[in-house]
DNA sequence: GACCAGGCACATC
DNA sequence: GATGTGCATGGT
């Protein structure tokens, strides 16, 4: 069993040596990046990036005015990001969380404990693990590693998990193994991601995923 | 035309 | 508790 902390780290060095920093998350606003975690679920950027931009024209990017706005033309807005119909509902249903217990104030919210905000995150319908850590990474600054396919393939391939390994399995190995910094989660979570969509989709030897081999592709 | 993309909830067994 | 399915657009 090799060191998963030693792993994790040379595999970031890696990528950051290859791809560079990230400026991850791609948002103007804490609220902004809520609402793209929330848009991008199952779904490419590139098409969130639509939805995002139809908002911004209709000066849909605030709680109050998402709250204000109808559900049905909130679909309308967001349609080029898919799910459109769910999304809006679930958008609707973090905005009325929102209202509900903290006067529509991201700020009032954001000041609770880490786990509090997990927990509450939770509890809105439409928002699982990933999205509830992608808030708190990227619109909360917490130190809290985000979880998603990519990473979970990753670290298959790596050998340091099985296929069935849970997302707080996943999350305890990086959380465990690796100085709790917001700002090295933050850049490993992206640069994750960005490997994923890069060279290595189904490469079963990349460089990357499997430290030992050498990639075949690119 | 198949397959995938920065998930999640819900039904069914 | 595990497994299957619906949600939907846009790019390759």
């Amino acid at each position: 069993m090799p060191d998963p902390g030693k792993s994790l780290k040379l595999c970031y060095n890696i990528m950051y040596k290859l791809y560079g920093p990230q400026h991850w998350w791609p948002a103007k606003t804490a609220f902004e990046v809520i609402i793209g975690a929330m848009l991008t679920q199952n779904t490419s950027w590139k098409n969130v990036e639509k939805a995002i931009a139809n908002l911004r024209k209709n000066n849909k990017l605030t709680p109050k005015q998402l709250r204000d706005i109808d559900k049905n033309k909130l679909a309308l807005l967001i349609k080029p990001c898919g799910y459109y119909n769910i999304k809006a509902r679930r958008l609707k249903n973090f905005i009325d969380f929102l209202f509900k217990n903290y006067n529509g104030s991201l700020n009032k919210f954001f000041a609770l404990p880490t786990g509090k905000i997990r927990h509450e995150l939770l509890s809105v319908n439409g928002i699982g693990p990933e999205t509830a850590d992608s808030i708190l990474l990227y619109a909360a600054k917490r130190p809290v590693f985000v979880v998603d396919a990519y990473t979970k393939r990753l670290l298959v391939r790596q050998g340091l998990i099985k296929e069935d390994a849970g997302y707080e399995q996943i999350q305890r190995l990086f959380e465990g193994s690796l100085p709790k910094s917001i700002k090295l989660f933050n850049e490993y979570h992206a640069l994750i991601v960005r490997h994923g969509k890069d060279v290595c989709k189904k490469a079963p030897k990349c460089q990357i995923c499997a430290l030992h081999s050498g990639c075949k592709r690119k």
